[in-house]
DNA sequence: GGAAGTCTCGCGGTTTTCGGACATCCAGGC
DNA sequence: GCCTGGATGTCCGAAAACCGCGAGACTTCC
């Protein structure tokens, strides 16, 4: 529909503890999305919607890229901090992820905290749609986003790997 | 929804003899729109579908985009062929623009023939529905589309001024 | 007959509308 | 405690309505 300029992304894969992740980048060496390999349909999805038109190909990420994500991986929580990300999405969909990044390795939060937090307070259940679109798992830590009461509730990734996620940043869970 | 980046356009009034139009234009001097001052509420609703977020502020169209229109309404009917315009819209609307700058001043083409110029003979009715979205008036000369038995059919500048139009450039119309 | 008007219907892209779905939370009843 | 139901904001997909048409069938007048 909308017009958009063609694109390259490149497509890399890192091992990681719970699976190897596909870890797309763009040329300016942005990370774009990131996912567990048996969630790769779900991740091609999420970026048809939010690039359109653009091509995918296998290849390197940037090496600062590549070795947060295992510096993550291998117990530096905090490595991937200051990696570069860029979406798409709807305004408020950003406005979501951007909150999300500024929870701490370590903590969590509840969905009506991060509603709060983007200045819709009501917006619960939007919150927590706009959680389960988030393109960029992991970097966008949507993983430390838990229910009120303390139970897991969901990930896109596999609720394993949400536990897993958050014991590895120190975090008490049942 | 989309992310758009913000942009400031310009937006000038040229005196003619079918009354004063709105003349709106991008930084780099290409025309974004175009209509009759009458019509401003439908041209600022086209802009902000095509342009959205963009800012408009009153002042001067480079001069050469000026003096074009005033030789054109003149009798230099040929005086806008060169003028640089800029739209956006979907692909098939923008084929159909394209389409219509290929018509000479002086000449007319049925809603049929110019479906049939982008290639979907059958879309007949969608390209008269593309046709009427023009956001730049006159300079898309999306005027010279007429009925396959002659009648005028519509315009958004109003029945009279496309009458005036096409005799003005030498079009014999009832 | 035939020329000109009127009506009907199919056409294809876009826009709008509407109905769910959803990784929630809280209150209230049992 | 556990379950139920309601309020709630956003987004997506499907479906319907909208049109600056055109062709063909029918009527109406000469």
């Amino acid at each position: 529909m909308r017009n958009a300029q063609p694109e390259t992304l490149t497509l890399d894969r890192v091992a990681t503890p719970v699976g190897e992740v596909l870890l797309v980048t763009d040329a300016a060496g942005a990370v774009r999305a990131l996912d567990f390999v048996d969630y790769e349909a779900r991740m091609t999805r999420l970026l048809d919607r939010h690039a359109p038109k653009a091509a995918l190909v296998e290849g390197r990420a940037p090496e600062d890229v590549r070795t947060a994500v295992e510096a993550y991986f291998g117990g530096d929580v905090r490595a991937l901090d200051g990696v570069a990300v860029k979406t798409g999405g709807t305004d408020f969909q950003r406005s979501v992820w951007a909150a999300l990044r500024a929870i701490p390795a370590g903590e969590t939060r509840s969905y009506g905290q991060l509603a709060a937090a983007i200045g819709s307070p009501k917006a619960v259940r939007a919150a927590g749609l706009a959680n389960g679109q988030n393109p960029i798992a992991v970097i966008v830590p949507c993983h430390r986003v838990i229910g009120a009461n303390g139970t897991l509730t969901g990930y896109a990734g596999g609720l394993e790997r949400k536990r897993w996620l958050l014991r590895h940043e120190g975090v008490a869970v049942a």
